[in-house]
DNA sequence: CGCATGGTTCGATCCTTATCGAAGCATTCC
DNA sequence: GGAATGCTTCGATAAGGATCGAACCATGCG
């Protein structure tokens, strides 16, 4: 029973939850820095670390470095159809809902994602950027239109790409499975919730919680 | 994060060694006995039992009751999807040769799988009967012909069917990776084999060495 | 050059889980 | 009914690995 491929490692890669999030991470196909990651997955920087390390030995990563970034992506096709194919058995298996606390209510609603607002209503937000046409959807990029910029100039937000991170960009969302804005400007609507006060971040969490009138003000801004 | 199907919950359970040969043993898509699956996995009975109840759980498995006989069988094509993805990336993966040691080799050539021979020499067998039209395939079914019945019977080696327990099964070669037989007639040969003193087995392995004159003989007598 | 920041390594702790022997159930055979 | 066989459960042990704080390295900025 020694022989053939050490299915039993790749699997056991996967099958920590820390490494699980991270790769469920990365299915969106962009590469993401160790703390990102280490953020998604909710353990310490030294925790990500080390699992990155172990990905990468297993040959499941790939490793770009830009400067003091270190950006981790999949390898390649292959180990994502292989996390496509457990997606799918765990999603066929696993009518298993495991207690909706409350706290959970709410992260689903809204969240942190590193520097973005992710969840429902992150969600929902992109779905009417795109219908108002204030964002163009270029193949998997996603573009600022000439009315976007001056929609959000007029807002306070600034738009111009000043970094090499990108303006705009989609990140897939865990609980509702679609995409959400990141990027500059997502961080930067992030601040803007936060500045104005129409949310907070609950202590020790990446849950998001929205006043009653700060509710109201985001959504006649961003979901109108 | 704790949204979402959960995949480390599913990719842990392949990710145990054990699991992963009782999983990879079923890919052949007969189903097994828990000690068939113990011996093949190379664990205890109990150990075999508790596996087997988790991957039930998580719903890998499907079980067959058949009197005090309990077969377990992949859960669905997905799932058997779900590891050749697996098996696809560790392939890819792992030019990864773990101690290719004598023991090895000796099991790699003919080891005992149950109550059969299994390695190269049992794979090249099963080949040579169905040349000789002794055996034939049929779908997935492997049967006895009339001119095998008789060569059997020639070589003192009962054929008809007594218990619920098929004459003729194909099970998957580890090493190989093609079929080998089992089956009452598998187990009527290993029986042979030992008793004509042409091999005999290793203590605590399941490596079977032939006799210099042994193998002449098994070669004469099957692979001719 | 020194400081700040993103990442990794180290060391200690703790928890999960694989493992097996012994005992207990269940089913079939005599 | 008893004996035998296939399998599971229980209990105790042991090993592996996930985790984090603290210290350490490397890159970029002023």
């Amino acid at each position: 029973m020694r022989e053939g491929p050490d299915i039993a490692r790749i699997a056991s890669l996967v099958g920590d939850p820390a490494r699980a999030n991270m790769l469920n991470a990365l299915m969106g196909g962009t590469a993401l820095t160790a703390s990102e990651l280490a953020l998604e997955a909710g353990v310490s920087l030294p925790t990500a670390s080390s699992h990155l390390s172990k990905l990468m030995e297993g040959g499941l990563l790939t490793l770009a470095s830009q400067g003091r970034h270190r950006y981790y992506g999949l390898a390649s096709a292959q180990v994502a159809g292989m996390i496509e194919a457990i997606i799918g058995v765990a999603e066929a298996v696993g009518p298993k809902r495991v207690r909706p606390g409350p706290r959970d209510a709410a992260m689903r609603v809204a969240r942190v994602c590193y520097d973005h607002l992710a969840g429902e209503q992150a969600v929902a937000m992109l779905d009417r950027l795109f219908d108002r046409k204030l964002l163009l959807r270029d193949d998997n990029e996603i573009r600022l239109s000439s009315s976007g910029a001056a929609h959000f100039f007029a807002l306070g937000i600034e738009t111009h790409a000043k970094a090499r991170r990108p303006v705009c960009r989609a990140c897939l969302d865990w609980s509702v499975r679609r995409s959400h804005l990141a990027g500059t400007l997502g961080a930067a609507i992030l601040d803007k919730i936060i500045a104005e006060k129409w949310a907070r971040r609950e202590k020790d969490s990446r849950a998001v919680v929205f006043s009653h009138g700060g509710k109201r003000e985001f959504e006649k801004v961003f979901l109108s």
